[in-house]
DNA sequence: CTTGACTCTGGACTGTGGTACGGACTTTAA
DNA sequence: TTAAAGTCCGTACCACAGTCCAGAGTCAAG
């Protein structure tokens, strides 16, 4: 498929594909003789993986990490563990935090039901007063 | 406090301080005669969450949101709870999403012990197969 | 009362993640 | 076979989230 096949069926525009390619989080593809890129269903995968971790709050350069563990030629096994596993961790405070906020959010709408006022800034109260250094 | 005072209690920049109140994202604090912002305690923890959120994958204009979920004067019990409730599925949304991040990554680390290759690309492979439209 | 650390404003600069544009070339569908 | 749609590359531009000056004024310790 072309670039513009890929984009639509990783809802991201033509731009962004050639942006993500020039940032390395996908393969430089083959070209046609005229220089048109050629894609396979995988890039789609790709790119929509890239467009969903977005919206999860990754960045890039963190994408870009995700993407990498996979087991290539001079990577060991054991290197790429180690690094699943961070990433693990990474994930873990993320969703903690979020859940935390969620708690926060509950309680405030909570506190919303039945009585007429809550205090001055109840996500804070929360979420902040407990905070570990 | 001074703003000093505060960027080094919240961890960030003085720089950063004076962005935020540009942003709108805390209050303009009340000065003395010399022109020097005057800060409360409390802005320690407004910053912190700030930071806190921003960690979590949160931008500013969310963030803001999120410390706009206050009972201000002019602002009913009820607009809050509806945009806190939206707030709530939006964080469990992310919530869900890291956790099929996180199987996927488990399984890319199980799949690395004991046999000493996997697929060429299992967080794809976990992920992006049964993504729903 | 001076010296050094701090703060003020305004504007310039940085890095990230795209988006748009222009002019040339290619493909496809009528 | 030609017109429309698509693609190429390079460059410029944009918003976001800071970061870093310069030059002037302020505060507190010695």
């Amino acid at each position: 498929m072309t670039i513009g096949d890929l984009a639509r069926a990783a809802e991201v525009g033509v731009e962004t594909v050639r942006f993500y390619e020039r940032q390395g989080l996908i393969e430089k593809p083959p070209r046609l003789e005229s220089g048109y890129r050629i894609y396979s269903a995988e890039a789609v995968d790709r790119v929509r993986f890239i467009r969903r971790a977005k919206k999860l709050g990754f960045v890039l350069k963190e994408i870009k990490e995700l993407l990498a563990l996979r087991l290539a030629p001079g990577t060991t096994c054991d290197r790429i563990k180690k690094r699943a596993e961070s990433k693990i961790e990474d994930i873990d405070f993320r969703i903690r935090g979020l859940q935390d906020m969620k708690v926060a959010l509950e309680a405030l709408t909570d506190a919303c039901v039945g009585r007429g006022s809550v205090g001055d800034c109840p996500i804070l109260d929360a979420l902040e007063k407990r905070e570990s250094p």
